[in-house]
DNA sequence: CATAGCATCGTAAACGTTTACGGGACATGC
DNA sequence: GCATGTCCCGTAAACGTTTACGATGCTATG
């Protein structure tokens, strides 16, 4: 005999009332309930995932997914490792657990996250990197599964997402850099149809035009959000010839600086000397000569605003947390650096 | 009513052929079996995991354990996100799940495992960041889950485990260095008990004596194993008499070389110049000025062996991987660069 | 004293699957 | 024609929980 079977055979009371009082459900006596969470110690019984979950439908359990392709080892690292911390936090109030899933290189996304939906592994999920259309959405929407997106998309169900404020970023930074009189303003643009590539271009755009400033396309760099992308623009930036070449750029992957300010070196150019660089902050940010001028989020209270938006569309939660339907962007800090120096008087 | 059974009804075939025909029994008539696999996928059918876990005592799912505190935020980012494509190649084959289990830096890990365990939530797990005395160890062997551990530990039940050849890291990076005319060469530790500290500290002074070399323990410098690490030993370097300072310093750890090369740097001595350094291969190492000199290894095919070993202590695959009980070092291979450069003179 | 109400607990069904067991149909061998 | 074997399939139990429902004993109320 084993689990609560057991546990109540060595109590001498019945499994319901054991299960009661394991689940504080109110009809049980206190004097009893001490005894049976007692003994439940004693003898270290856990309740077994696979019957709850059964009976109850619900596994206690929320996903975050991951392609590991172009999230992981790209922009994936220090970003979502911050705001798993985030999440987790929030999930251990209400024993929740958070769970990671991968979905590999060599899976497709789709067919991965419909195994998990269908699986009946989480009760809630969220999903990052939307992309411009993005059919998990159009999915998880249908199948009622709770979810949140880490990121907008023009698939829009009505669902609730967070995405970071770059509209605020791209026109806060062409102000920033026009001031210091640059006017070719080079940016970064990621190689898929990640959404956030979309919304920064858009707004870069109307910023330049604000500033009288021509919109050239081939001012948009598009690379790999890695280390090896930052590099790869700062050397085809640096081999453009002066004329035509962008005398700043603004990045909005944290993962991408140290790569640039090294392809700008490597190439003779100097960011914060001859060359304006703004970036997204992040722990190498610190310790870049000259200092980046970047964008700040905490990305732990990102990943506590993410879980608790989550659990506010799930049924059981929702009571704790009454936000309806968020569909926010959170905005930015400025901190200021070295690295967004004036145009050169030649430009 | 849902599930197999009204997979079942709608074929007007009892349950157990249906459950039958999907999990490839042998006794089920091969165009019965395909009338189910079609019906199946026509319905989008997908055995419920619960359900299938509550009878099966198995759950297709294979944890992979980490602290959120001293890993994630840490070494964590680019060698985790490697390992797991890797098991996650491995695991896709045979239809397993891997999901990464984050202990948050609130919760302890013992605690955490246990309920992990206790819950009944994977078939198998890998832990990471062993400590030199591992609890973990011990109440999974006890409690028989198929686990395998990254990284040794003087808790030793026979137990599978891999780890990197630190000692041939130390011996290697040593041999070199004192070739090249250094005498006083610094090292990185961790400043919790993870075990790979103590085992580099021990080789690193096995070499030494074997050059003749005293070992002094204000050599060894302890930091956290990141960015912020590696820049605060570079600025605690420089800030060393010149008499005392080390010439040349080896770190084990892939985050920290961006901060120690600009910790260096910031504080005057220059990495390939006056300053050797030796280090571990990582996405950053092919960016640094100059190329740095380091240990390579590939995390995918870590990633790979990993899973591999695990599956092999586990009854249902042992067939498919008659390796026995894994433990072994995984050598890593030396990247000639230029950043460990000769002695100089006055030393 | 009768009744209602409350606190506490036991009973048993249900969740969705897998699988041991047995049975029917049919072929084969003698 | 009988025994034997094979192929296929249906039946039902089991996995460990939660929870609706009903039963019991006690208290309060009239």
């Amino acid at each position: 005999m084993k689990g609560i079977r057991q546990l109540a055979k060595k109590l001498d009371i019945s499994i319901g009332t054991v299960s009661r009082a394991l689940n504080g459900k109110p009809d049980v006596n206190e004097q009893t309930r001490q005894r049976v969470l007692d003994a439940a110690a004693a003898m270290g019984y856990v309740p077994n995932q696979a019957g709850r979950a059964l009976r109850k439908g619900t596994t206690g359990v929320v996903g975050f997914m991951m392609q590991s392709g172009s999230q992981i080892t790209g922009e994936g690292d220090v970003f979502f490792m911050s705001v798993f911390d985030g999440v987790q936090i929030v999930c251990a109030r209400h024993k929740l657990d958070l769970v990671v899933l991968l979905c590999s290189s060599e899976d497709d996304p789709d067919a991965y996250l419909q195994r998990v939906v269908d699986r009946g592994f989480v009760d809630g999920l969220i999903i990052s990197a939307t992309k411009r259309h993005d059919h998990r959405i159009d999915f998880l929407s249908q199948r009622g599964v709770p979810f949140i997106a880490l990121g907008r998309s023009l698939t829009d169900v009505g669902h609730p997402w967070l995405d970071l404020d770059f509209e605020g970023m791209a026109e806060t930074g062409v102000d920033r850099l026009v001031a210091k009189g640059h006017r070719r303003i080079g940016i970064f643009a990621p190689m898929d149809d990640t959404n956030l590539g979309y919304i920064f271009i858009d707004h870069y755009r109307a910023a330049l035009e604000r500033h009288g400033i021509a919109f050239d396309p081939d001012l948009i760099f598009r690379a790999h959000p890695n280390d090896r992308g930052g590099h790869q623009i700062g050397e085809r930036i640096a081999a453009m010839p002066p004329e035509t070449r962008p005398t700043a750029f603004i990045l909005t992957n944290e993962m991408m600086t140290v790569g640039l300010y090294r392809g700008l070196a490597d190439s003779g150019l100097h960011p914060g000397k001859d060359f304006a660089v703004m970036g997204r902050d992040s722990p190498q940010a610190h310790y870049l000569t000259p200092k980046l001028t970047c964008f700040r989020l905490s990305l732990r209270d990102l990943g506590i605003t993410l879980a608790e938006s989550l659990l506010a569309t799930m049924p059981e939660f929702a009571a704790d947390y009454p936000l309806g339907v968020v569909r926010k962007v959170l905005p930015l800090e400025l901190i200021e650096g070295d690295s967004d120096c004036p145009a050169p008087p030649s430009a």
